[in-house]
DNA sequence: CCAATAGTGTCTATCAGACAGTATCGA
DNA sequence: TCGATACTGTCTGATAGACACTATTGG
């Protein structure tokens, strides 16, 4: 740095922005785009965000676009995991101007009508591969990758499966929720073996429960205060 | 969002930063530090660090602080690991202005004497634990802990203690990388057996060396083009 | 010889992967 | 009965951890 970039009065003025990909698991991994309402990329899809606030810090910014734009209760939120992915800064991002984005990965286990907020025309539930298909705007495809790819690596050492199969589920639902996201078939029975191994992982609530497709009716289990894995689920590597 | 933040010609201005942590092994874990030159914390230790200018990429900005700071020849940056390692964005986390700053953690395994840049009184390596426990300005306390917490996760499941070892090292040396930034003694059968069948992870150059404390000459081994373990290295837990 | 490092071999407990088999539900 | 899910049990190959042992250097 030099000394005339030091001087608070001559700083080189960005704008700073949060973009939240949020993903949640239904019969496949979605992820929740907004058709944008205005220029630049009008009709495009695009990952719901918004400039931070000066009064905000970048977490808080995040958390309350998240809020915006899923129209989740902040009661609905606790159950919603929110982590800082990385931040996206190419000078050309914005063609308008030069701004510095901070992505944020949200794990949803709810299916939340989108509200779309107020720029945006409308919001959708689609899947990861239809929105890696489709154009999206500014660098967003580089941010959706780079989320589902840590979404991917973190289910394997930590617990955050819980927080996808919602509040309660049983083990063929958490199961199918690691099937969703890795896009690979896992052993029942192994499954089970190492889920269950692993302390702090999941806790039985004493009910039991039928799927939609029938079946024998399954256990459910609520997330336990574990958060990590040691060793992780699987021995082989995760394609990416 | 709302649309008069929307509005390119009303944004909220930041100043964006990078910080950059700089990490090597010696017979310890150590972190460049500057001692700052001037007000806000001056005399206090701190990251290398400056402002984005206007037209470069954060990550380009990134690289030239750790050019500038390290005084390191772009030759030898080409040995250097950096990777963004997250962006801190409190609201008053500098007392002059609204910064937002994106710290990166770069692993280096030369000891190059640091030049200290233009703002900076001075630069030193300092051990880790050493500067944890000294103060340092603005919330660089909690980008250390994130980028030393964040060199033992990768330590684990990939390849890049052959970064810090340097351009080529015994398998005692390597050892010496894994314990010092665990701080933590392995078994050097086990480990022997573990890098060795671990394909992409080194390469045998053919070469013999002797340590500075004398013992029998080790074979010499460069890095592999593997870049990731599958599985990790240890099965159990490496503490935090 | 001693201290220190390099390298090899072996035993064992653990555990992921594979898979068989039984049980329980809805239609 | 059939299709689907839930759940239990067993075998095996892979391997991390522990540790013993030999070899080679400098002092």
């Amino acid at each position: 740095m030099t000394s005339s970039n030091y001087d608070p009065r001559s700083f080189p003025p960005f704008a700073v922005t949060v973009d939240i990909v949020v993903l949640t698991v239904t019969s496949r991994l979605e992820v929740l785009v907004i058709e944008r309402g205005r220029d630049p990329f009008a009709g495009w899809w695009a990952l719901p965000g918004g400039f931070v606030l000066p009064d905000e810090s970048i977490d808080a910014a995040a958390e309350r676009e998240l809020l915006e734009e899923t129209g989740l209760t902040s009661r609905k939120l606790a159950g919603v995991h929110l982590e800082q992915l990385g931040t996206f800064g190419a000078v050309d991002r914005d063609p308008r101007m030069r701004v510095v984005s901070v992505a944020y990965l949200a794990l949803s286990p709810v299916q939340a009508e989108p509200s779309g907020g107020t720029d945006a025309a409308a919001a959708y539930w689609v899947g990861v591969d239809e929105a890696a298909a489709a154009p999206l705007a500014f660098d967003h495809h580089e941010v959706l990758d780079a989320a589902v790819g840590r979404a991917r690596a973190k289910l394997e050492y930590t617990t955050l499966a819980t927080t996808l199969a919602g509040p309660d589920f049983t083990l063929g639902e958490l199961q199918h929720v690691y099937e969703a996201v890795w896009d690979q078939k896992l052993d029942r029975a192994n499954f089970r073996r190492k889920v269950l191994a692993t302390k702090g992982f999941v806790v039985p609530t004493g009910e039991r429960r039928t799927g939609k497709e029938g079946g024998a009716p399954g256990a459910v289990y609520r997330a336990g205060i574990g958060r990590v894995m040691a060793p992780p689920l699987m021995r082989g590597e995760v394609e990416s």
